[in-house]
DNA sequence: ACAAAAGTGTTAATTTTACACCCATGC
DNA sequence: GCATGGGTGTAAAATTAACACTTTTGT
């Protein structure tokens, strides 16, 4: 983030600023955390313990830490997306995916008070997701498929941040930072292809997506790894994100 | 928006809870309005008057309107953009586009307090670009060329946020409703050919553009209009935007 | 008549899609 | 050997890109 300097006129102002002339709204981040499970794709609920909306399902997030002082303003709005994911799953940092789809402040989408909220879409590998459900409290946090996460009545307008998460989603499978996001450290076509079959909820010509993705390849996105897989038939070659080759 | 009837429980914790427990951030809309003239993309900067960043340009926008009680909760997102849309162009209402790109709220971006920022991007069309500079104080508001404006060291990082509505502006070029939105309200093909050649810095080729735009006609989006231009060759046929034909 | 730009036609290149078929492995 | 799914080949279809050519206007 590109920052000018202030010039001295400047400086002055700051000191004497009165803040709070205005009121201000709360701020809050909220996170639809995707994963794939059991070739579904999923999503952290949290079920509420207080009001309001208490005991319904909600994304999970929480307050942007904000500083008292101007000298020390918080946490940035990434920040407090990437320590709630953190906080939430109880995962150990590796950030695997995390953008921000926008923000939400429709007047009395909470009751208590004017609060605006940005939203994020994160995504976790398959096999850390199943360590989450463990880690909690598993009456307080679950893994919900969409398609049942969007049954069921959300708490404040978190149905409409799911769905603008999960159209961005889709609109950024084609990346590879994304697409690799949803499988192992090291995985085979077929498996990325599952995963791609899952969220556009179609079914894809093995060969067809075999040569998209064999671009990556050959632009060196990705390698060939050890390994084997266990499978019933023809083993698949085995690939990894290759950073620095 | 859809939300969610309280439970008696909610609504009982509603009237005891107490605000402020916190600090707040400010929350800011600031817009990118960008049209074309003189056949150059241009977006509107507003020379700062006050501190900080005194006499710096950078993009309209203002606070948003916050109630102050929980029953008054203030106004939308969309519609304080809305507001300082027309607040800074002093145009009619006629919302032409305005579509969110996101929240911008990094420590720091304002020394005065922590402030986050809501982005827009906005479309006015030529004819009333035109008559905006005229409507203000000159050396208030200025139609900057972008690629001025992004030489230009503007406060804030509104230089992030003017990069991302611009790159935001040509993914949705392809899409109707905006494309339409900087020419008039009747239109020639290569009025708007010239349009999308601004936008995109490069040269189209008159009959593949022609072709696509077609589409759009065969779908009944526009239909022809009556209307000639005065042109130094062949006159173009005139269309117009096509809602309810 | 001439220049200029609209509009039309045509063809090659590229990408997408569909589907046949071979191959390696576990059982 | 046989079923299963990985991997390869190929050809039609659709889209994109490049460019020649015809038409209509003002001068």
């Amino acid at each position: 983030m590109s920052r000018v300097r202030l010039t001295d006129e400047d400086a002055r102002f700051v000191e004497k600023y009165r803040p709070d002339a205005y009121p201000r709204p709360a701020v809050t981040v909220d996170l639809a955390i995707f994963t794939v499970i059991d070739a579904r794709l999923v999503t952290l609920l949290i079920k509420r313990k207080e009001a309001p909306y208490r005991g319904r399902w909600a994304l999970p997030g929480g307050f942007v830490r904000v500083g008292s002082s101007r000298k020390d303003q918080g946490e940035s709005l990434d920040d407090a997306a990437s320590r709630e994911l953190r906080e939430e799953t109880g995962l150990p940092l590796d950030p695997g995916y995390l953008e921000q789809v926008g923000a939400f402040g429709e007047p009395n989408r909470d009751p208590r008070m004017r609060v605006i909220s940005v939203g994020y879409f994160a995504l976790v590998r398959p096999a850390l997701g199943a360590l989450v459900q463990a880690g909690t409290d598993a009456s307080h946090a679950e893994w919900v498929s969409v398609k049942d996460a969007q049954k069921r009545t959300l708490a404040f307008d978190h149905e409409s941040i799911l769905t603008t998460a999960l159209a961005r989603l889709r609109e950024r499978l084609g990346s590879s930072s994304v697409a690799f996001a949803l499988v192992g450290k090291t995985f085979t076509i077929p498996e990325l292809r599952a995963v791609h079959e899952v969220i556009h909820n179609q079914v894809l010509d093995p060969g067809n997506f075999r040569r998209r993705f064999l671009r990556w390849l050959e632009d060196g996105v990705i390698e060939e790894a050890p390994g084997r897989r266990i499978t019933p038939s023809k083993p698949a070659s085995v690939y990894r994100f290759c950073k620095s080759c």
